[in-house]
DNA sequence: GATGAATGAGTCTTCATTCAT
DNA sequence: CATGAATGAAGACTCATTCAT
C-alpha cells in the first residue's frame, strides 16, 4: 500500500483520459453529438460517469480536445508535402496525403463533417477547421500559380471541391460502395494533365 | 354568429402551418435540429407551443415535412433537363439546374448537408437523399457512356463530387465569399472538354 | 329561412346535450374518467369540442350530471318496492329490482363502481352514492328486524356486501363468464331460509 | 477519499428506492393513480424528480411494482392454508387469512381495487389480479366439493362475493365505521353451517 | 346554436453536472 | 484517483378550456 509516486498517478491518469477520448470519438462520430450521453461514454469507456468530469470540463470540453486533437493530426500529416518544392510533385503529394488520411483517419473525419456543418458549434473551433480548408486550398493555389495555370484560384477550389466532395460521398453516400482508390488515381490524373 | 366556413377554417390552418414551418426552417437551418426548441419554434411563429402539435406530429415530423418538401423541389427542379436528350447539354442543364438550386434555396441546402451528416437521423429520410445523389449520378453516366467517356462511372462520379463539394464549400466554409459563378463556369468548362 | 321558435331551439339544445352526455358515459364506463379526453367525447358525439362547453361548465361538471342522474334512476328502480310492506316479500323485491338494474344498467354500473373507489372525486357525488347504499342496508335492516333476525343489522350488512359483491365480480373479474342468474337466485335463497 | 463500497452503495439505493416507493403507494391509494403527479410522489419521498427515474422506468413502472408486490403479499399470506386439508378448518383458514390481510394491509387493497376496476389499466396486471381472486374461488369451490354441498361453485361464488363486498364496503363505503369483526364472524359462521 | 383554432399550464422524462465518500 | 447517487433545469408533448366568427 505505499502511496504512488506522482509518475505513476500520472500515468493512470493519462489513461483514463485516453478511454474517455476514445469512447467519445468513436460515439460523436457513429451517432453525432447531441445524441451521445455523457452517460454512454462513461459506459463505453468503463468508468463511472463522475470521472469525465475530472479530466474535461464539460461535455462540449470532449468535443473540443477531440477537435483540436483533429486538426493538430491533419496539420501533421499535411507536413509530409512541406519539403516537396516542385509544384505538380507538391499537389500530388497534398492529394495523396488527403486520401491517406481519409482512409487511415476515417473516424475523425465522420466526426468532423457534421461538426462542421452544425452551426451551432463554437466559432472559433469551426473557423480553425474551415480556415484548415483554406490554407489547403491557398497553398495548391500558389503552387499552381508556379505552373501559370490561368485562374490558379479557380482551379484550386475545384481541386478542393473535389476532393472534399469524394470524402463527403465516401463517408455519407456511398461508403463501402465508393470507389475510393480509383477516385484517388482520378485526381491525380486531373493535376497531371494541368499545364 | 355562424362559425367559419371549412373553406375559411382551410385558410387559417394553412396559414398558421405556414408559419410553424417557416420558422422551423429558419431555425433549423441556421442552429440546428437538435438545438432548437419548440418553444423557440412557437415563439419565432408567434404562435402557442400547443398550436404547433395541431399540425405536426411531433418535432421529428417537423423536420420530416421540410426534407420531404426538399425532396420535391428538388426533383421539380430537376425536371429541367427530363427533355433534353443530347448528351452534353443535358449535362450541362443538370449542372446549371443544380447551381440554380443552390442559389435560390440556399436555406434548404444549408439544413439539408448537416442532415445527411448527422449518423443519429431517420434511415428513411437520409436514404431518400442519398439516393437523391445516386439517381444524379447515375444519370450523368449514362450521358457520359454516350459520349463514349473512357471510364463513365469514375468520371460521373467526379462531377458529382466537385458539384457537391463547390455546395459545401460555398455554404459552409467561405460563404459569401466564395466565387459561385466562376466556379459554376469551370464545372460547364469542364464538361465541355470532355470528347 | 324563419327564426326557429323557441321551442325548437329548446329541443334542439336537449338533443345535442344528451348525445354528449350518451358519448361520455359510453367513454367513461370502458376507458374511465381520466383516460378519456374532452376532444374524443366530441368526437364520439359528432360535435365540436367547443359545443360541449355550452351544455356543461366542465369535463368534471359532465361526470357529476352522469352521476345524478343514475343516482335518480337508481332511486326510480328501487321505488317498485315502495308499496310492499311484508318483510320478505320487500326484501325479495329489492334484491330483484337491484340484479335488474345491474343488468339493465350494466354501463352505469360500471362507471360508477370505480368511481366511488377513485380517491380523488368530489366528496359530495361519492357520498350520495354511498349513502345510497347506506339507504337500502337500512331499509334491509327494518325489514329483518321485522322478521325477528337476531343481529339485523349484521345480517342486513351481508346481503348487501353479497349482492355488491356479486356485482363486483360479474362487472371486473368474471363478466360473461359470472353465472348471474343462478347467483340472484341464490340470494333469493338465502333470505328465504331466514326465520 | 475512496468511493463507497458497492454494498454502501446498495444499501442507498435501496433506502431510496424504498422512500420512494412508499410514497406512490401511500399517494397513490390515497388519491389515485391518475391524480398524483410524478412531482408530488418526489415531494412526498423528499428526493428530486430526477432520481425517480433512476429507480423506475416509468411512473406506470412505480405502479407495476407495487401491485407487484401486492400479489406476492397476497400469495405469501395465504399460503397459511396450504397445509389444511379438512375442508372446513381450509376453508376457515382462507376467510380469517383474508380478513387479516385486509386489517393489515388496508392500504394496499385501497389502492388494488379502484386499480381492478380502472378500464384502462394495463391487462396483465387486472388479469394477475382477477386471476388471483379466481384461484380463491376454485380452491373454496373444492372444498366445497369435498363438503358435498349441492352447487360448490355457486357457493363457493357467495362467499367469494361476500368476502369482496364486505371489502368493498369496509374500504369505501363505510370506513372506520364498519363492523369489520362482526362481519368475520358472519361469514365464519356462515361457512360452519354448511353440511 | 355551432365550430374548431388557439392557448398555456401542467405532465412525464432526460441528462449534464455536482458532491459526499 | 474513482464512484455513482442525487439534483434540477429544460425538453417534448397533452389537454381542458376559451373565443372569434
Amino acid at each position: 500500500m505505499s502511496p504512488r509516486t506522482s509518475q505513476q498517478y500520472e500515468q493512470i491518469r493519462a489513461k483514463s483520459k485516453k478511454k474517455i477520448f476514445q469512447a467519445a470519438v468513436e460515439l460523436f462520430s457513429s451517432q453525432g453529438y447531441h445524441v451521445v450521453s455523457v452517460s454512454q461514454i462513461a459506459d463505453k469507456a468503463g468508468v463511472a460517469k463522475g470521472l469525465i468530469y475530472n479530466y474535461f470540463e464539460s461535455k462540449d470540453a470532449i468535443l473540443q480536445e477531440i477537435i483540436h486533437q483533429v486538426s493538430s493530426e491533419m496539420i501533421g500529416f499535411m507536413s509530409a508535402m512541406e519539403d516537396e518544392k516542385e509544384p505538380k510533385k507538391r499537389l500530388e503529394t497534398l492529394i495523396r496525403s488527403t486520401f491517406k488520411l481519409l482512409k487511415e483517419k476515417k473516424d475523425f473525419y465522420s466526426l468532423i463533417m457534421p461538426l462542421l456543418s452544425q452551426p451551432s458549434f463554437s466559432k472559433e473551433v469551426k473557423q480553425s477547421l474551415a480556415s484548415f480548408i483554406k490554407v489547403i486550398v491557398q497553398d495548391m493555389e500558389v503552387s499552381l500559380s508556379n505552373l501559370n495555370v490561368q485562374y490558379p484560384r479557380i482551379e484550386a477550389l475545384t481541386i478542393g471541391a473535389m476532393i472534399d466532395g469524394i470524402a463527403w460521398h465516401y463517408l455519407l453516400i456511398y461508403k463501402e460502395k465508393y470507389p475510393l482508390d480509383e477516385m484517388e488515381l482520378k485526381v491525380i490524373a486531373y493535376i497531371r494533365q494541368l499545364p
